[in-house]
DNA sequence: GCCAACGTTGGC
DNA sequence: GCCAACGTTGGC
């Protein structure tokens, strides 16, 4: 089982929209990064974790835990012509965009923020990738070491 | 708003 | 295949 981290801008989704969501669960449409949709694609599995991380916003972090409950597979948005993420390079006959579906498992205690993981950038949480200089990625990886010793920063 | 870093596009 | 121009991300 792997981990993650996900991140979104709150003010287009945040983990009060996930809450508010039926079942707590939403599929995760719109990522057009191929290094994202190639995780996506053949990474994604059905029991992953992932951290849900705000970015763009006053106090970006972590701001929950949720589970991957479907293996990664094809974006439906990017066929669909009312969507804000269609995307002509991507019918559904050959789809190029990957989604998952995450449920919210719990908000952390509370947000574990930019700065709280960048005090432990040379540390514990050395060679995170969210921390790396400029990573853009909307997803990355996270070591079950670094994920288990993230928690312990709530 | 600024700017560094990165990804994508398109001319050659 | 190269690379300049442009667009986006995201922290500050």
């Amino acid at each position: 089982m792997n981990y993650w981290l996900l991140k979104s801008e709150p003010s287009v989704f945040s983990i009060d929209s996930l809450d508010a969501a039926p079942r707590k669960t939403t599929s995760w449409e719109g990522v057009r990064n191929y290094q994202a949709r190639n995780m996506l694609r053949d990474d994604f599995r059905k029991g992953d974790l992932a951290f849900l991380y705000h970015s763009s916003c006053p106090e970006p972090g972590i701001a929950g835990i949720v589970e991957i409950t479907r293996d990664g597979y094809p974006d439906a948005s990017a066929w669909n012509k009312r969507s804000e993420y269609y995307d002509e390079k991507s019918p559904e006959i050959k789809p190029l965009w990957y989604t998952t579906d995450v449920r919210l498992v719990r908000r952390t205690k509370q947000l574990i923020s930019l700065a709280a993981l960048r005090a432990h950038e040379e540390g514990k949480l050395q060679g995170m990738l969210l921390l790396r200089k400029g990573n853009r990625l909307s997803i990355t990886p996270v070591d079950a070491a670094h994920w288990k010793f993230i928690l312990t920063l709530e």
